[in-house]
DNA sequence: GCGACAAATCTTGCATACAAGGCGAGCAAG
DNA sequence: CTTGCTCGCCTTGTATGCAAGATTTGTCGC
């Protein structure tokens, strides 16, 4: 378990932390989230870190194994397709929606790109699936839907966790280029190209993924100790069971 | 606070007591529930009420006014557009994408619509209004995610509760209408102009509601002083942070 | 050395106790 | 009759304690 930048977002600020932690794959899949440990970092009582798991249960960003613990949520494969499925539906539904673009909705969005550019060009791996993921939720703001934004940033957090566990290289540049086109496409105010844009990038970082890639039991160990991924197949006795 | 069928559904049930008492209109916008009372209908301590209410916060279907209570949320007229708005996303998002509908699908489709017929011939209002709500979940279902068949069943939660505090009449034959025609073109397999009815659908019903109405008796003197609308505090999702 | 068993040590699950604050009843004063 | 105040009840907020189960570690027999 990583820094959660605890203190000042203490109050309800467990639940962001986790979250933003995520959505800045700050925290990968499958890490245990302990009450204790939480408790003491946020200096609160287990109540209230129970409480926050609860909500993040609900979201569909955390899980519990009965007795053993509080674990980031681990997607299968067929997990990560419903995701992708369900934002192909909700963003390509949210862009036909929309009619125009607003002044300052082309500014956030130039800005945006151009902080992508910029990630990239610093080789800022973290910061950029930070930016990548927040790109579709600056998409959400601008149509005005606050259910929509959190629910995309939800599906976003998961998407995030998918890449973490199937994606075998990360096509920056490829995604930057969806981006830049799927903007363009609203420049023009064609948001039904738009839309199909959208399918077609979500398609493409969805081939992108590697879902026979059965997630390693060992990688937060692995990573924690910095040791390369998944070198070798994991030799005989390392099998473990999957989680329930 | 009505008959919620505790006993059966103990275990982690009380969320989706209160969830399908409100699919069925058995309880109203605003309405409190005590944990004491809760914990008492289901026989466990208010640890576990509460850990569902948090659950259900999270979800959009209640909200705690500190110190004062949990309340089956009385979605502002804003609030209830946006409702709408969003599932006119999801679902024609969602019709866009079927390209087929399955011989076992064509038969839910049927008998959900001569459940609704036999509802209005019963004048059983309240079997009517699940069975209103329920029609959208069941595309859903058809479309086999079960991400969106979440979103959509607290959507159409949402709905069902807005629809209690603005329908000033329930024109259940338009509605039902309007769903027949949409299961005509899903088996003409012209999903988009399913697609199309879906969004027209709903824009019927919207239209129907009486958004003026206000559920405050004190809305006017409220709105006089400039007073914000409602006095529950903001949903918690809805005050989130930036990310890092 | 190696596998099986058992105890020690964590972990969450759940209930309860107490603290903090809202709300209304009742009362007094104007 | 209305207004202002106080007290007591009732609500949620939060911490803590203990029980149940899972995991790990240590040990024994072989």
């Amino acid at each position: 378990m990583q820094d959660l930048s605890p203190q000042q977002t203490a109050q309800n600020g467990i639940d962001e932390a986790v979250v933003s932690s995520i959505l800045s794959a700050r925290i990968r899949p499958g890490t245990r989230l302990s009450e204790n440990q939480l408790a003491a970092l946020f200096d609160v009582s287990r109540t209230r870190v129970r409480e926050a798991m609860m909500r993040l249960e609900a979201r569909g960003i955390v899980n519990v194994s009965p007795r053993r613990g509080w674990f980031v949520v681990e997607p299968s494969a067929e997990e990560a397709m419903t995701v992708y499925d369900a934002r192909r539906v909700i963003e390509a539904g949210l862009l036909r929606t929309m009619s125009r673009l607003t002044e300052t909705g082309r500014t956030v969005l130039n800005t945006h790109l151009a902080d992508e550019k910029a990630a990239i060009a610093a080789g800022d791996r973290q910061r950029l699936t930070c930016l990548m993921g927040d790109f579709h939720i600056r998409i959400a703001e601008l149509a005005g839907n606050a259910i929509l934004v959190d629910i995309l940033r939800d599906l976003t957090a998961r998407t995030i966790l998918i890449s973490m566990l199937y994606q075998s290289d990360f096509h920056a540049m490829q995604s930057h280029l969806g981006h830049c086109s799927i903007v363009a496409a609203m420049e023009e105010g064609d948001f039904q190209k738009a839309a199909a844009l959208s399918v077609e990038h979500l398609d493409e970082v969805e081939t992108g993924l590697d879902l026979t890639r059965r997630p390693d039991p060992l990688a937060d160990l692995r990573h924690s100790l910095s040791l390369p991924p998944q070198t070798v197949a994991p030799s005989s006795k390392a099998s473990r069971k999957a989680k329930p």
